[in-house]
DNA sequence: ATGACATTGTTGCTCGGTCAACTATTCCCG
DNA sequence: CGGGAATAGTTGACCGAGCAACAATGTCAT
């Protein structure tokens, strides 16, 4: 059994500057989406990574890998969407178990009215408070934490 | 209406680098608790908050803010952690509404017992990949962030 | 070709959390 | 002092997400 090695002060004000702060940030951002627009944070980013897709879809599995959450999860979160009428599921031909979630037209008229808000208040409640070394620090290091929590294959 | 400004790709990356890596982080924090300890997360922190307050002890209402969520949340966690007998209710003499959240032995002995493991993940996940120039950009920066969101009076 | 195994998406169950409403108490100002 | 407003904590209704189980389909070695 290893010593543990604790966390000294530097490293635990470091520790929940960040924790709190990122719990402050994701509570603005979903509440500021949620009055703005009626879209959550999470049903907005799935919108987000729909109308990056080509053609506007993605398997459902890999929405549920870009998105970071699991696949019973964008079963219902498809299902919520959809019922919004900003997606639909479009089967797919070349795997019977298959399913695409698309992007509606009425989804990506949605996407670009939440759009510029959301992104005001990333602005206002992030990158205005960031230097530009505090960027790439941050860009670089949570990159570092990414890959190794997600070693890509 | 003011003109949008968009993120560029710089900040694109950074933006999506910081979501995705902080979402792994905490989800694998919160496995190695559940499975190593069976504490999640969140309750793990209610103890830390406990165990750092003056005789153990906590007001319902510190601890929500604390713990950044919604009084009702902490209500219920508080009745979790007390049916698992890790913290008390113990009323409050000065003010006959309030209540304290008062860790046990047993809590206290849990949260021994969790911490190391704990500690390790989060240098393993965290630390171990940021340079002492990261951690300090860090640290500035999203204390600067948490004192925009919840400005002290 | 075929049988074992993997993968896809959905569902039932359950859990943790928020919002709004409520009761009990305290605060504060006329 | 008294009465309206604020605050503390709890509860009910509801929602979103995870896990395990499942049927359907695909993959691959032999």
């Amino acid at each position: 059994m290893a010593e543990t090695r604790w966390l000294d002060d530097d490293e635990q004000e470091t520790w929940r500057a960040y924790l709190e702060g990122t719990r402050l940030l994701i509570q603005a951002l979903d509440r500021q989406l949620e009055t703005d627009s009626g879209v959550s944070f999470t049903d907005y980013e799935l919108l987000v990574h729909l109308s990056e897709a080509p053609g506007h879809r993605l398997r459902m599995r890999d929405l549920a890998d870009a998105s970071f959450t699991s696949r019973s999860g964008v079963t219902r979160a498809v299902t919520r969407l959809e019922d919004a009428g900003w997606v639909r599921r479009v089967e797919c031909d070349d795997d019977r178990r298959g399913m695409h979630a698309e992007l509606t037209e009425a989804g990506a008229a949605k996407l670009a009215e939440a759009a510029p808000g959301h992104v005001g208040a990333v602005r206002e409640h992030m990158f205005d408070h960031l230097s530009p070394a505090d960027r790439a620090h941050i860009k670089d290091a949570y990159a570092r934490m990414r890959a190794h929590l997600r070693p890509t294959p």
